[in-house]
DNA sequence: TCGGTTTACGAAATCGGTTTCGTTTCGAGT
DNA sequence: ACTCGAAACGAAACCGATTTCGTAAACCGA
């Protein structure tokens, strides 16, 4: 039986017609379906003013929108980018969301995010799903334990990592000026009198970003000849010789000055010094990295190193459109553009925590 | 020319195969692809244990992966769930997107978000723009003034609303069971003995459920014979008569009992009450929505009225789910399901800020 | 007016799966 | 042994766009 006549009977009738094609729009045009597909992608030139503005008139009239399904498998390009996010409680994901969702949506991408929660297990299945789902290039924040898993997917298709590396090295990177920021924090604090300096980090925590901010922090110390150290919290607030209230008791009127290495730590940092009170005591002065809005407001305002999210974001989502357009323009391997590592200057926010 | 001998040709060689299909799959199987199909889609009883066995090797060893636009041309399915955020800064909507992430996972579906940022105009956008990638569904949590827009897309694939209602009716909604939150919050204020209750709430903030938890106050305070009224904060911290610092000041000492209406306005209460100093004045007790982590610290611990963020999110993609499967099983529109609203009960976390 | 380019456009192949429908095979019942 | 129904599987249509390639018309300089 030849096939059944396609249903272009929706003309100028109110029914049901399940749903316009090409096809039918190229008929209601009078031209062909590849005259229409011309100019849905308005192709260099081609067409008549006059076949241009009847098309346009007959999808203006029937709302009609190519299916994306269709398009995606002829072109294999799906005007996608998938997003792997390792914590989104922490502000630093959102605001990054919110940058990336922007520039995505102003290259006419979409987003498909997963949430891994810092679980390996999560990550890595939501790596392939994504993959699988087809999306033409992953920005991953990844929570570690996933290098090789990561490093094989960077091989199949474009990757940047936001803000955390991974061991494989060799793939793009996004990041903020960890060091800049570190040399900021301890102005800050050497300038509010602070004579010993501690960067306090989580246990738990071994990210690059970590160790990178630990790095530049004891090498800002001996450059400086000031005293300090890093201090790793274990859990529960406890610090490696005792609970993080009692060390800070200890510390204080010894003019001491404290870097929470991001968030988390801080909000740790700040339920132990409830324990000693409502306001800081005298001598300690305060600073951490990542701006949640609640900075503004404790112990009258907490300097901190704030990240450049949007500039971030946006960057991240630049890099990997090139990547995807040397991939689906390019035939070889050969053009591939080398792996880059970008840092973002942030900038510090001076508030009354290490005020003199 | 006749058709180029299809790339199969990786066969125990270390080469270049682009890309496997489910052609090449049936071929070193010797099998049909329709065969392949029916074992991808693991379709009842079919395949004798033998064959199944042979394509699963196959698979195995090629590590093959049926590419997703060719399957939801088809299928006219794509197993992806559109996300339109309002605000991804307050912490509610990232813990409903870590939900919604963890759920749709265990359905086997993606999650495509776009963050309006409480901007009606890139609302609209983002709902379009969604709709054209071809998602099986829609979660809004819409930041109002798409009524009609949103409305037409319920007409066209399955929404449900997150929270926040739209003015048509008609749709699926699933929110906090706000009126028992209210009542749990003015139990503890009244408990801990404030005789006069504000609900704080904000003037650019018109939202159903604003509008839900202030009818509920105003309720509850009459039904007990409460002193209490609704207060509207300007911009910068005003209220209708003042400055909130210096309302909140003339009230202290009469046994004052605030609640902010969501995390927002607290965040501007706290920067208000901060203006007085760090701890709270005599008689002043305080409450709020949303369960920020600093809930916890502030105060020595914000009394908090928590919704469940993980249930909320459960039930909105199940029932997404349910529509999603009626629209794909039934032809005619006839078995609808008819629109629903689901609570979920909250929980009021009592901390030190309504003591007595 | 005529050969030679462009330019505008259509026919048909194609992307890679899914699905329908028909054929063959197998086993059970008598 | 034969019939009949179910189970296993294959051939080919199909989903709805894009893209290649070819052709007819328009343009253009000599």
């Amino acid at each position: 039986m030849p096939k059944m006549a396609q249903t272009a009977d929706n003309w100028e009738t109110g029914c049901a017609m399940a749903q316009m094609r090409i096809k039918d729009i190229a008929a209601e045009a009078g031209v062909s379906p590849a005259t229409v597909s011309r100019y849905l992608n308005n192709r260099p030139g081609q067409m008549t003013e006059e076949t241009r503005a009847r098309i346009a008139a007959v999808i203006e009239r029937t709302g009609y929108r190519p299916r994306a399904a269709a398009r995606n498998l002829r072109s294999s390009r799906a005007n996608l980018i998938g997003v792997i996010l390792a914590d989104i409680a922490n502000p630093f994901s959102s605001a990054m969301l919110e940058g990336l969702s922007a520039s995505a949506a102003a290259r006419g991408c979409s987003l498909m995010t997963a949430i891994s929660g810092n679980d390996s297990a999560k990550e890595a299945e939501s790596l392939t799903r994504l993959i699988d789902a087809g999306v033409d290039g992953l920005v991953v924040n990844t929570c570690g334990g996933n290098d090789e898993a990561i490093a094989a997917a960077a091989g199949r298709l474009p990757v940047v990592l936001l803000d955390r590396d991974v061991a494989d090295g060799g793939i793009d990177l996004v990041t903020s000026n960890n060091r800049e920021l570190v040399t900021g924090l301890v102005d800050a604090l050497a300038a509010a009198g602070s004579e010993r300096l501690c960067l306090l980090t989580e246990a738990s925590d071994d990210s690059p970003v970590r160790r990178e901010r630990a790095k530049a922090f004891t090498d800002e110390l001996s450059h400086r000849g000031l005293a300090g150290e890093v201090v790793t919290l274990a859990d529960g607030g406890a610090t490696g010789v005792g609970r993080l209230d009692e060390t800070i008791r200890d510390y204080a009127g010894k003019k001491l000055g404290l870097i929470a290495v991001n968030g988390l730590v801080f909000l740790r940092l700040t339920e132990a010094l409830a324990q000693l009170g409502p306001s800081l005591p005298a001598g300690l002065k305060i600073s951490t990295f990542d701006d949640y809005p609640w900075n503004h407001v404790l112990f009258g305002g907490v300097t901190t190193a704030a990240q450049d999210t949007l500039t971030i974001a946006e960057r991240v989502v630049e890099r990997l459109s090139e990547r995807i357009d040397v991939v689906t323009t390019t035939v070889g391997d050969a053009a591939k553009l080398a792996p880059k590592r970008i840092e973002i200057p942030g900038h510090i926010e001076h508030r009354a925590s290490t005020s003199r």
